[in-house]
DNA sequence: TTGGAAAGTCAACAAGTCTGACGTAACTTC
DNA sequence: GAAGTTACGTCAGACTTGTTGACTTTCCAA
């Protein structure tokens, strides 16, 4: 048997238990990469879903309710609230659309935006520090296998994303 | 300016911006990653906290329910109502420790066995398929990064089941 | 043996999500 | 201009998952 920890050497090597690990990895992965955020968030009236909608409103300013209903994957009902109250706490603008009025273009105030950059600022910092301790050639990789494992859909909306932010 | 696209060349010249991708590409990749269990377990009376659960009790049969605590990092009472509906479920036994009885030792049942395997069968195709893609060398950096994402106390936990998995 | 700590359980509540139904304004098509 | 569609908002009810608080059982050590 090939060693475990080598799991660069060939695909065809590649055991279940290899694969687990990666599985393994994205978890415990992801509540760190969301711990920095959720640590800000809380003790505000806000939460993760908050965060998700002010980073893509940011990343996205005028976007419509619909086009980040579809990047945030959740109910129209569920944002709503999340977005009702961000423009409650004068975090979030909605502007009516001028060529077509039924829309609401999404903003970030001031204030929201210095929220943005709090939590950005906390979440690029881990992964920047973490894009350090693995060294370049392993971003790349990173970034490639992320991408892969996204649904067709998904990857759209990201890779839209991409070359919008370059 | 360097070409954003080329992320691997240095880590002098990682901009805002492409570590904001790496952040957008955690967050559609995990919508992936959890997406096929949660389509297998909607419909049966489980969900994604009971997918963890089981992985981990597969992962680690005999173990207490606080360890598992340690690992999913959620409270005991919440662990608790997943464990009961899992165990009248039938999919897994808790066994009350020989040595000190206030223990309860988790195995999963030839049901659960059953479940997990469907599982991590539709888990493990995706991330394999993302790995095949994403050829050789990535998976190295991907679980680099990920490794290096993590809280420390996270990161033990990973590594210590790393070692016995192998 | 007694008192504290640890492991686990039960109950009530909060947050966030979902589905379903409905309402309204604005756009589009015929 | 009437009819249908689209974009958005809202109310109601349910479910999953998480929380805090109070409790029992068991172990261990003073």
């Amino acid at each position: 048997m090939a060693d475990p920890t080598n799991s660069g050497e060939s695909l065809l090597f590649l055991t279940d238990e290899q694969v687990r690990k990666g599985i393994e990895a994205m978890f415990f992965a992801y509540r760190g990469f969301t711990a920095d955020p959720d640590r800000i968030l809380e003790g505000m009236d806000f939460g993760r879903a908050h965060h998700r909608a002010i980073h893509f409103v940011h990343r996205s300013p005028g976007t419509t309710v619909s086009n980040l209903l579809a990047i945030l994957g959740v109910t129209k009902q569920s944002l709503n609230r999340v977005l009702r109250s961000l423009i409650e706490g004068g975090l979030v603008e909605a502007r009516v659309g001028r060529r077509d009025k039924r829309e609401r273009h999404l903003h970030l105030t001031p204030l929201g935006q210095e929220l943005e950059r709090t939590l950005s600022d906390a979440q690029r910092a881990r992964m920047r520090a973490a894009y350090r301790a693995a060294g370049p050639q392993s971003v790349a990789g990173f970034r490639q296998v992320l991408e892969a494992m996204m649904d067709p859909e998904m990857r759209r909306q990201y890779q839209s994303l991409k070359e919008g932010g370059a």
